[in-house]
DNA sequence: CGCTCACCTTGATCTGCATCAAGTCGTCTT
DNA sequence: AAGACGACTTGATGCAGATCAAGGTGAGCG
């Protein structure tokens, strides 16, 4: 997959300056000085894809940033219910301040590899450093827009447009830079998406067959695709048709 | 539009140490030189049931805290659909830092006061003032754990799990201290509930229905109820059965 | 006082998605 | 190469909640 493709060499050293998500993580912010700090408390840390990273409720000792790789967050009912409720793509924060727990479980989707700081000392550079603590709001309010767009999908989306919005969220995360007609590779199974748009696997299944048949999505194998008709595909997601599209 | 704020008159100079929602709001831990700050700054603002505070998208000219009354948070879809998105109860804060606009409308629910600052001044007491910057962060996290819930709810719960959990909320968020078997007014029409639990209005009624004839709720009026069962609104709710029930 | 209108209730019917079921496909194991 | 297994697809059927429809109730007002 694409977004692994500096993979290996990661998790030995890597200087900050150089680092893939520098500019779009918690300390996008920084300067030099503060990103030394970091650096000397930083560590990179690997997992496999389906192994859990952290279980809701469990003590909380690192707090990190994506640096390559999905993971999900996800909660489950008594009776084994589960709903994802946010995706984790590079350059994402793993932690609350202030917190000890999360009330969620952290699974990498995909391998992933995480930069982490200890908690404690990471607390205390975030009194320290304003840089960090702006961005860390920044990014907890855009979480929260986030939240909120996908509490309209789960409450009043159908199943198509909601398999469309996600394969547009997909899309828009993915390749910020290069448009044009790219390959996609989906980092979730059908079981997964279904868990993060509130459907069952099979009607996720169903609706990827309708949007192969109506010419939106081309499929390579079952995990990758294209987005053959793109203006279609937005118009499936039920949302205002803007979305900066070309003129 | 038609924000006439009028009615000014329970909204006279009042000292902030007697506020109802010191303790709780985005000042909760600033130090009495600090409030003094604030206290320069703020104006209370009301609204009248029904009012719109905020459009999505307007210029945002003023940050609030909820003094007393409910209001809501709502996005629309181009065709129409409403889905309500969050629930502002007294001490909850209205604005982000750093935007100057809100993707979602703003409504008053009953009739509600704000506590306002105007946004340009707020932002730079900001900056100085860490306790709110803290407490700000600290109130982003929490919303943001409610809309995971939220989520949970609106992807994988049935109608009856949806309205129980959204009066067990209303219970737990009203009376913090008097517990007992208090009367509780519902500050949403049947709609407006319906659009927070991604439900329709004819749902949301038959389940109430449902549980007076269950006898877990007691109606006094279509508005007023006591919970007669709580245990079996928890059970209701399709949580985990804790919460600190007796033994 | 009776009219209106917003809000709510209840019944009948419909439908989108869940559920149940039976496969296919590709990869890994031995 | 055969089997097993996990991921996926597709079909048949069921049902929770949406939709359509027809009142009921009470506050406000001429």
């Amino acid at each position: 997959m694409q977004i692994n493709r500096m993979s290996v060499q990661l998790t030995e050293r890597m200087k900050c300056s150089e680092c893939p998500i520098r500019h779009r993580a918690v300390c996008a912010r920084c300067d030099d000085t503060e990103l030394e700090r970091l650096e000397k408390i930083k560590s990179y840390r690997s997992f496999r894809a389906g192994e859990t990273i952290i279980w809701r409720g469990d003590d909380l000792h690192h707090v990190s940033s994506v640096v390559s790789g999905i993971a999900t967050l996800s909660k489950t009912l008594d009776d084994g219910r589960v709903q994802m409720v946010g995706l984790l793509l590079p350059s994402d924060f793993i932690g609350h301040p202030g917190r000890k727990t999360l009330d969620f479980d952290v699974t990498a989707a995909t391998d992933v590899v995480l930069c982490s700081f200890e908690r404690k000392p990471f607390e205390k550079l975030l009194v320290e450093t304003p840089h960090i603590s702006q961005r860390l709001v920044e990014m907890a309010m855009d979480e929260l827009d986030a939240a909120r767009d996908w509490m309209v999908l789960l409450g009043r989306k159908t199943a198509r447009e909601k398999l469309a919005s996600f394969i547009q969220m997909l899309v828009q995360r993915s390749h910020i830079e290069g448009s044009g007609m790219q390959e996609m590779t989906l980092p979730l199974t059908r079981e997964e998406i279904a868990s993060y748009l509130g459907l069952t696997l099979e009607t996720v299944s169903r609706q990827f067959s309708q949007f192969r048949k109506e010419g939106i999505l081309s499929f390579t194998d079952r995990r990758r695709f294209t987005v053959a008709d793109h203006a279609a595909l937005l118009e499936a997601t039920g949302d205002d048709a803007d979305g900066g599209v070309i003129i």
